[in-house]
RNA sequence: GCGCCCGUAGCUCAGCGGAUAGAGCAGGGGACUUCUAAUCCCAAGGCCGCAGGUUCGAAUCCUGCCGGGCGCACCA
C-alpha cells in the first residue's frame, strides 16, 4: 500500500467538495507529522477564502478516522497528518504478507523499448558507456518489475566508414592472429593500429575506401571478414556485461546495420511526405525551430552528398522499427547529453512523418559526463579515454582489499565475492544516486566508504539483518518469509526508531511509482539510503534478539521487511545484496 | 552568434512553489563486557552565483547578467 496514495485518496473527495473541483491534495512527507498536505494554501487566492479556513473546511468533509489517522490544522494553512500506531501496524503487517512489498504491477502495461549501452565493434568500452549501461539496465529492471514488456536494444556501432579501415587491417593481420586479439579484448591495439596505417599510408587509405565500397556492396568474403570483427567484439562486449551484472544478452545486440535495408524507405517515404528538402547535395529535412551557427534553419541530414547515409538516417528507421513491428508505446533512449539536440531533431521529423504519435512517447535519458578527481572529463594520465574493464577491475580490487583488511578471517573465496559484489555495486551505485543529467566525479573513496549514500552502506545494512535473522533461525532463504512463534502477535513501537522505520518501509511503494514515470532513479537510491539509516538508529536502539517475546517477534518482522525491500530495491538499480561482508 | 545543461556548507551531493534549506565526508565532542563499531549519537558549519520580476510565500517559476561545461550540415 503506497501510503501517500491512499491520505491523497482520502484527501481529494474533501477538497473537491470545498473547492468545487478536483484538486491533488499535494500529500507530503512531513517534519512536523507523518504527512502533511499543501493544497490549501494554493487554492487560497482561487477561492477568495484563508487557507486556514480551506484546510478547516476540508478536514470537515474528510474521513480518516477508519484508517487511524488524526488531522490538524496547523500554521498559516497545512493539514498536518498523523497516523496512530495501530494504525501503522496494521499496515505494516500487510506488507510483510506481500510478495511485491506493496508495489502493485503496472494497471497499464506498455510495451517500452530501452536502446542502452551501444559500445563500437572493434573499440574499447570506456567510461562513457558505463552510464549508459548502468542506467539502461536500471530501467529495464524497474519497468520489467512493474509488468511492462521491455524490450532492451543494444544498439551496436558496427557500421560506417571506419570499417574499411578495420577490414584491411584485419587482413593484414591475418585472420586467426586478428581473433586472438580481439577475443582477448584487446580492441583498442587493434582499432589504433589500423587508425594509425590509415592516417600514414596512402595505399592502405586507399585499399580501406575501395573495401568499404565492396561491405555495402555485399561482397561475400568482405562480409565474412566484417562479421567476424562484429563477432568478435560482441563476445569480449559480453565478458564485461557478466562483469558489470547487467542483464544484456548475445540476442540484444541489434546493431546499426539492422536497419540499412529501411534507409531507402525512410527517405522516400519523408519525401513522398514532402519533407524532404535538397541542400547542399544532400537530402534533409528541415524541422522548425532549429538554427545552426549562422543562424540559418538547421537540417537533419537523412541522405547525404555522397549518396551514404548517416546516423539521423539510421535512428529514424529504428525508431520507426520500434513503433511498427516492436508495438512500441514508449521509447526510451540512455544516451550522452550532447546528444540532446540530435533528439529533439529526430523526435521532431519522426512527429512530422507521423511516425511518432500519442500515446507513443520518446524520451531521451540524457546523462552527465564522469569526471575525473580534477573536475574535467575523466581520462587516463596519457589523456585517452579510460578502459571501462580497467575500472571495474579497480573497483574490485579495492573492494575486496577493503573487506580483506576490515575482516582478516575471511577465506579468498569470499573475499573475492565480496569485492565483486561491493566493488561493482559501488560504482553502479555511485552512478545512480545522483541526478542523471549532472556531471559527477568519481572518486574511490567516496563511493567505497561505508558512511553516507553509498552501496557499501546499503549493502552492509543488509547483511546485518542477514546476520539477526540467521542467528533467530527464522530466514532460511532471503526472501522467504520470516516465520514467527507467533504470527499473529502485533507489531509493537516501544521506541520512537521502530515506528519511523515502519514509515520508511511504507514508503516503497510511492518511490517506485514515481521513478516509473520520471526514470530519476537516484529518487530510489536516496529512498534506499533513507530506509538503511532509519534501520541503523533501529538496529542501535532495539535489540532484537534479547527482546522479551513480543517485542522479539515485532522487530523480528521489521528487520525482516527491511532487507526484502533493500534487496529489493537494490536488485531494481542491479547491485546485489550480500548475506555476510 | 544561437541553443542546451550546471552553479546550494571547506569538499561531494540531495531538495526544484510552501513552515526552521538537508545528508555524507573533512574538522570538533561522545558511544563497543550488548544481534557485524565496515555502525550510531551530539554540536558546529549556508547573502542556495549576482540583480530584478511574478506570488500570500521563491533555492525552486520568469527575465537579464556573471562563471563553468557541452552542442550547433553530410564522423557515428
Amino acid at each position: 500500500m503506497d501510503l501517500e496514495k491512499l491520505l491523497s485518496d482520502r484527501l481529494a473527495p474533501a477538497f473537491a467538495a470545498v473547492a468545487g473541483g478536483p484538486v491533488d491534495p499535494l500529500v507530503r512527507r512531513s517534519g512536523r507529522a507523518d504527512f502533511q498536505s499543501d493544497a490549501a494554501l494554493a487554492l487560497a487566492r482561487r477561492l477568495g477564502r484563508p487557507p486556514r479556513d480551506i484546510a478547516g473546511a476540508v478536514l470537515a468533509h474528510a474521513v480518516l478516522d477508519d484508517i487511524g489517522v488524526s488531522a490538524e490544522v496547523s500554521g498559516p494553512g497545512f493539514i498536518n497528518l498523523t497516523l496512530a500506531d495501530r494504525a501503522l501496524a496494521d499496515l505494516v503487517a500487510g506488507l510483510a504478507g506481500d510478495a511485491r512489498l506493496g508495489v502493485p504491477p503496472t494497471a497499464t502495461p506498455q510495451t517500452v523499448v530501452v536502446d542502452y549501452s551501444a559500445p563500437n565493434v572493434a573499440k574499447e568500452m570506456h567510461v562513457g558507456h558505463l552510464r549508459s549501461t548502468v542506467i539502461g539496465d536500471a530501467a529495464v529492471r524497474l519497468l520489467t518489475w512493474l509488468g511492462h514488456r521491455v524490450v532492451r536494444v543494444n544498439h551496436l556501432g558496427d557500421w560506417g566508414t571506419p570499417f574499411g579501415m578495420l577490414i584491411e587491417h584485419l587482413i593484414d593481420l591475418g585472420e586467426a592472429e586478428a581473433a586472438q586479439h580481439l577475443s582477448m579484448g584487446d580492441l583498442d591495439t587493434f582499432y589504433r593500429a589500423a587508425r594509425v596505417k590509415f592516417d600514414e599510408d596512402e595505399a592502405f587509405r586507399e585499399r580501406s575506401r575501395l573495401r568499404v565500397v565492396a561491405l555495402q556492396g555485399g561482397d561475400e568474403r568482405t562480409r565474412r571478414l566484417w562479421r567476424l570483427l562484429v563477432t568478435q567484439s560482441e563476445r569480449y562486449f559480453l565478458t564485461v556485461y557478466d562483469l558489470l551484472d547487467v542483464g544484456l544478452s548475445g540476442d540484444d545486440f541489434r546493431g546499426e546495420s539492422a536497419y540499412n535495408h529501411l534507409l531507402a524507405g525512410v527517405v522516400d517515404d519523408l519525401d513522398r511526405l514532402g519533407l524532404l528538402r535538397p541542400s547542399g547535395g544532400a537530402e534533409c529535412v528541415f524541422p522548425p525551430g532549429f538554427t545552426g551557427r549562422d543562424g540559418a534553419p538547421l537540417p537533419l541530414i537523412v541522405r547525404k552528398s555522397d549518396g551514404g547515409y548517416g546516423y539521423p538516417a539510421t535512428d529514424l528507421a529504428a525508431l520507426r522499427q520500434r513503433v511498427g513491428e516492436l508495438g512500441a508505446t514508449r521509447l526510451l533512449y540512455v544516451v550522452g547529453l550532447p546528444q540532446r539536440q540530435h533528439f529533439a531533431m529526430v523526435f521532431a521529423v519522426a512527429e512530422a512523418a507521423g511516425w511518432l504519435r500519442p500515446p507513443v512517447r520518446a524520451e531521451h535519458l540524457g546523462f552527465g559526463s564522469i569526471l575525473g578527481a580534477d573536475g574535467r572529463m575523466l581520462r587516463s594520465r596519457a589523456g585517452e579515454s579510460v578502459k571501462l574493464v580497467g575500472l571495474l577491475e579497480e573497483a574490485v580490487a579495492r573492494a575486496t582489499d577493503l573487506a580483506r583488511s576490515r575482516n582478516p578471517d575471511l577465506d579468498a573465496e569470499a573475499a573475492a565475492e565480496i569485492g565483486r559484489a561491493v566493488g561493482i555495486g559501488a560504482i553502479k551505485y555511485a552512478d545512480l544516486s545522483v541526478d542523471r543529467t549532472k556531471d559527477y566525479v568519481l572518486d574511490w573513496e567516496r563511493m567505497l566508504a561505508l558512511d553516507g549514500n553509498t552501496a557499501p552502506y546499503l549493502q552492509y545494512a543488509y547483511a546485518r539483518i542477514r546476520s539477526v535473522l540467521r542467528r533467530a533461525g527464522t530466514a532460511a532463504q532471503p526472501d522467504a518469509p520470516i516465520v514467527l512463534a507467533r504470527p499473529d502477535a502485533p507489531i509493537v513501537f516501544a521506541q520512537p526508531a521502530e515506528r519511523a522505520l515502519a514509515v520508511e518501509l511504507l514508503g516503497f511503494a510511492g518511490v517506485v511509482g514515481e521513478v516509473e514515470r520520471s526514470l530519476e532513479l537516484h529518487q530510489l537510491a536516496g529512498y534506499l539510503h533513507r530506509l538503511a539509516t532509519a534501520f541503523s538508529a533501529f538496529y542501535e536502539r532495539c535489540p532484537v534478539l534479547r527482546a522479551s517475546d513480543e517485542l522479539r517477534e515485532s522487530r523480528l518482522l521489521l528487520a525482516g521487511l527491511t532487507a526484502r525491500t533493500l534487496r529489493q530495491g537494490l536488485d531494481l538499480l542491479g547491485i546485489r545484496t550480500l548475506a555476510r561482508m
